[in-house]
DNA sequence: TATATTATGAGACTCATTCTCATTAATAAG
DNA sequence: CTTATTAATGAGAATGAGTCTCATAATATA
């Protein structure tokens, strides 16, 4: 299924209009394996010749993370970051301190323990958040 | 070793003076087992007639943090939490996202995963967020 | 007690994100 | 295809947690 047919099943689903913007964000982050802010993304769309309004950015992104082709990282540091979920399995982050490089883990073992633990008290697991601060090897060898 | 001579030792050692207003921010700290804002801390001396300032409850609460104190902690809703970390064992949280109940968890096959996924990678690990975003008890039988 | 230095308070400021609302574009109906 | 209806967009204002500034107050030192 091509890029533009996703988004648009998507918001049909949503009951949302395909317009040029909303392929636009979503050729955007779905082009590229980074972890980028939106203003990254708008940025490079607006380098690109393609003028979408940041809050049409937010509001676009939303509606991908919502619909799970996008996920929406906090790093802590005050502003989201976003990688697409095409063909890619569930994992966590490593993020280095220093240099701020972000490499993915993904651990079965952790993923059991997380619903072993999540049983116990009787919850339902709806998400998780796990991520490691690091410092790489790079920056470790400094 | 009281409240006031852990903080007096954490203050000499950063070269800072001990004052009314940063004592008032332990104290509200360390009397709660809460996970609460900078803003509720704020409040509660304010109610208490401690006027405390905004600038200072958050200069304070920097302080503490950086001398393992306080742990902040960031639910991914822009308003930091922090609690105390007198006579606590290290532990990860689980959060109600329908009514923002907190939980605490911790689990030592979790933390070896993690040094031997670190390890893996070669780098060293700093620190660690684990959030396990649930339904809880009630909220799911409702 | 006088002097030097740090801490505080009030409010201005920052910055990511959200909101508003007039304008524009997409879909539906004819 | 054209118009009517309705939703989406853009520009910039608003928000809100947190930080910064700087004049004043408090603490430590001589």
């Amino acid at each position: 299924m091509s890029s533009s047919e996703i988004l648009k099943k998507v918001l049909r689903k949503e009951g949302l209009r395909y317009t040029h913007q909303r392929q636009a964000v979503w050729d955007e982050l779905s082009a590229s394996d980074e972890h980028r802010d939106a203003e990254e993304i708008y940025l490079s769309l607006y380098n690109s010749g393609l003028n979408v309004s940041r809050a049409t950015v937010y509001r676009t992104i939303d509606v991908l993370v919502k619909n799970n082709l996008v996920r929406k990282l906090d790093l802590g540091d005050g502003r989201a970051r976003y990688e697409h979920k095409m063909d890619t399995a569930h994992h966590d982050h490593l993020i280095c301190i220093q240099c701020g490089k972000i490499d993915e883990f993904m651990d079965n073992i952790i993923e059991n323990r997380q619903d072993v633990i999540v049983e116990n008290f009787g919850y339902k697991l709806i998400r998780h958040i796990h991520q490691l601060f690091v410092i790489c090897d790079e920056c470790g060898s400094k």
